[in-house]
DNA sequence: CGGCATCCCTGCTGATACTG
DNA sequence: CAGTATCAGCAGGGATGCCG
């Protein structure tokens, strides 16, 4: 088999020159489903912080502010379900789990960092922008 | 419910070894809020779509199926009022607009580009983790 | 064509309470 | 500690209708 793909897949040609091949945009296309998965709030901020060592859930809770215990369960449970995260779970009294990257998930690590790293790069040329945008829009309705 | 933290940024140490640093979690954390909106599901779309030559609204529309016309102008507005594309206005008869990066956008894109490669390459795994998991779920419940 | 305003409803999300 | 279950809210997002 080779590039042959299905119906439902991201991109519709071969491997190379992403940038001027269509994008599918059906919405149960696989990729856009993986996208808006990995892509999603607390799922970027779950695998950003698991670098190297696993944590405990609280640990988790803790580090990620304004995530409610339900969201961060059922984030971990999605990303475990998707083979990027493992889950494991140590039978003593007070129950201890800790959860750390697969190698799928640190490969994905990897993107994500750099997705974060743009952001905090940049971040002040964005802030600007929006202070510039504000700023023309207060004068322009006139 | 008294967090009211000044202090926004997405990491409170040094400039390297992200990986030991602390996330902060804080919800109006600057960060966040750029990732919130980067990561989207429709910006997303939309600065993957947008490489090199601009596209005019409707043919966005198009290429990005499932968005309603509404998400679209507002995730437009939203990435030009971010600096990250530019909007022009053509003043012909039928209305014709044009979105394009900016340069800052570009940057982004690489970014986002090889998130959505990453997804590309691996969605087979992820198929079969959730595949895996699944049946295991089935077996479980006894 | 492009885009704004309005209405409205779904479902995501957080808060709360209960178990192993 | 690490969840599950339940409920209520509110914002995200769709549908429609009207302008430039």
């Amino acid at each position: 088999m080779e590039e042959g793909t299905l119906t439902a897949l991201g991109y519709c040609g071969g491997t190379e020159d992403y940038s001027a091949r269509q994008w599918d945009g059906r919405e149960g296309c696989e990729v856009r489903q993986i996208l808006d998965r990995v892509a999603d709030k607390w799922s970027l901020l779950v695998i950003a912080l698991l670098d190297r060592r696993g944590l405990r859930f609280t640990e988790l809770k803790r580090e990620i502010d304004g995530i409610s215990q339900r969201m961060l369960t059922v984030t971990l449970r999605q990303l475990e379900r998707d083979g990027l995260i493992s889950r494991t779970v140590h039978p003593v009294v007070p129950p201890r789990v800790d959860y750390a990257l697969t190698p799928l998930g640190e490969t994905l690590h990897a993107t994500i960092q750099s997705l974060v790293m743009w952001t905090e790069t940049h971040q002040d040329e964005i802030a600007a922008a929006r202070a510039d945008y504000d700023q023309r829009a207060e004068l322009a309705p006139a």
